[in-house]
DNA sequence: GCCGAGAATGAATCCATCC
DNA sequence: AGGATGGATTCATTCTCGG
C-alpha cells in the first residue's frame, strides 16, 4: 500500500490518518517521539469519558481549542493500545533508534509495561517540570510531565570525543498561545533530540498541531507527522509555512 | 509483643530491628516516609552480613540491580516485599495518613503497583532534581530521584483557610558536607513532610542514617525510625544527640 | 533598555446538581 | 441510584505594558 502525503517537503512529510495504521508502512526510522493521548483525566470512567475539552481546559477566556480523539480508554485497552502502535514503531526503526513517549504519572507504569512488550530497550525516565500547573490544596502539585525514554537494542560503544551530554530534567513553560492543549515549547522537543546525529529521520504518530515537526526543522532533521484530524493536520502545515508564534526567538 | 527501643527521646524513637516485624507493632502514624533498599539490599542473609566497610562506603541508591531484561524473580521479589511492608504500614496508620516512598526510575512501576496492592490510594509522584549526577555520554543523565505519594483513603474536604500548598518537584543538591553518604538532603525531607499537621507521627522503616528523624525534629513532629544495621543506629543516635553537618542553617 | 507592577493561565480536582 | 455536567477554587510563573 503507497500512501500518500496531506503535505510534504524538504524535511516535513504528513500524513492524515491513523498512527496504527499508517506507521507499518514506514521504515528507517531513527527515532519516534510523541505524546499520546494519555487517556487520564480521571479514575473513573465518567471522568475519562468527558470531552477532552472540558476534562482539560478551564480558563476564564475559554479560547477555543479542538477536541482531540482517543482518549477515553481504560487501563487495559491503553495498554493494549499503547502495546499495538509501539510495536508497529519498533518494526519502523532502525537498530539503535530512539523512542521518546510522553507520559503523565497516571499511565507512567502502563506506558514503560508497554515500550518494553514492544520489545523496546527501555532506558530511562526523563522529567519536564512545567511550572505552570494548578495549584491543590493540602496536596503535591503534579507540575510535571514524564518522558519514557528507550532504544531499539543496546547503544554499544560511544566516541567521547562527539559525545552528547543531556539533562534528564528539563524546566520549561508551556506556550503562551497553543492550538493544541497539549502543545509543546519547541525548548522541550530539540532537547529530546539532542541525542541525535545530523539529518535523522523523526516520526511522530501523534502530530497534534506539529511542534515535532518544527523542532525537527529548526535542528536539520527530517520528520514525519501522522495525525488523525484533520483541523490539525491543517494547522501544522500553516505553521510549518510560516512559523508564527512557534516560541522561537 | 513489647518492642524495646533502640533509643529514644521526646520526639524521636530507634528501633533496631527488621521492618517487617516491627512495623506490626506500631500504631497511629500520620505518615510513613522511606527510602527503601531498591533491590533485596537488606532482605537476605548474604546482604546483611557483608563488612561493615562497604555498607558504609557504598551508597545503598547504587546497589546492585537486576538487569532489567533479564531474570524477573527479583522484580517479583521486591513487588511482594514491598506489598508486605507497605500492607503493613497501612494497617499501623491512621486514616488519611500519608505514604512517601523514594524509588529509582527503575523500580518506579513495581512500587506503584505495591503501593496499591498494599491498600494505599495512589496520589502521584514527586521529583526530587539532584543535579549532582554522574554524566553519561549519548544519553540523558538520571538526575532525577522519584517519590510515590499515596494517602490511606480519601483526603475529602479541605478547608482552604490553612490549607497548604507544595510543589511537586524540587531542585536540590546534597550538602557539601555530609555527616553520611546516604544522607538526603533536610530540604528534600521537609518538603516531604510539609502536608503533615503539627505534631505528626512519622515513621522511616528503612531509617539508614537518621535523615528523616532529624527532619522530623526539626519541623517538630514525632518519628520512629527502624533499621537493621547497628551501625547505622549508633549513627542516627550521635547524630540526634549533635546534629552537625546537618545541612541546616 | 531595564525594571516593577498587574494580569492571565494551567492534560486539575472536588462537589453539588441535574437528568 | 448512578452517570453526566458545570461551577468554584488556587498560586507560581510568565507575559504584557508602562515608566
Amino acid at each position: 500500500m503507497t500512501l500518500t502525503p496531506y503535505y510534504k517537503d524538504g524535511c516535513s512529510t504528513i500524513y492524515h490518518g491513523e498512527a496504527l495504521t499508517t506507521i507499518p508502512n514506514l521504515e528507517g526510522l531513527d527515532a519516534v517521539i510523541t505524546d499520546p493521548p494519555y487517556s487520564s483525566g480521571g479514575m473513573f470512567k465518567n471522568e475519562r469519558s468527558r470531552p477532552t475539552v472540558s476534562k482539560y481546559v478551564q480558563s476564564r477566556t475559554k479560547a477555543y481549542r479542538p477536541e482531540f480523539a482517543g482518549d477515553t480508554r481504560d487501563q487495559r485497552g491503553f495498554l493494549a493500545w499503547s502495546t499495538l502502535w509501539m510495536t508497529a514503531a519498533y518494526h519502523a526503526s532502525v537498530e539503535k533508534a530512539h523512542l521518546l513517549v510522553f507520559t503523565d504519572w497516571r499511565q507512567l507504569p502502563t506506558t514503560t509495561d508497554a515500550v518494553q512488550a514492544a520489545g523496546w530497550l527501555w532506558q530511562g525516565v526523563n522529567v519536564w517540570h512545567k511550572s505552570t500547573s494548578r495549584p491543590r490544596p493540602n496536596a503535591f502539585r503534579s507540575d510535571a510531565e514524564f518522558v519514557v525514554w528507550a532504544t531499539k537494542g543496546r547503544m554499544g560503544k560511544q566516541d567521547n570525543k562527539t559525545a552528547t551530554y543531556s539533562p534528564g530534567t528539563l524546566k520549561a513553560s508551556p506556550p503562551r498561545e497553543r492550538a493544541h492543549i497539549t502543545q509543546k515549547p519547541t525548548e522541550v522537543l530539540e532537547w529530546l533530540m539532542s541525542l541525535l546525529p545530523e539529518d535523522s529521520l523523526i516520526c511522530d504518530p501523534f502530530m497534534g498541531s506539529g511542534s515535532t515537526l518544527l523542532a525537527a526543522k529548526n535542528l536539520g532533521h527530517r520528520c514525519i507527522g501522522v495525525e488523525l484530524s484533520e483541523e490539525f493536520c491543517d494547522h501544522a502545515v500553516g505553521w510549518l509555512k510560516e512559523p508564527r508564534g512557534s516560541g522561537a526567538h
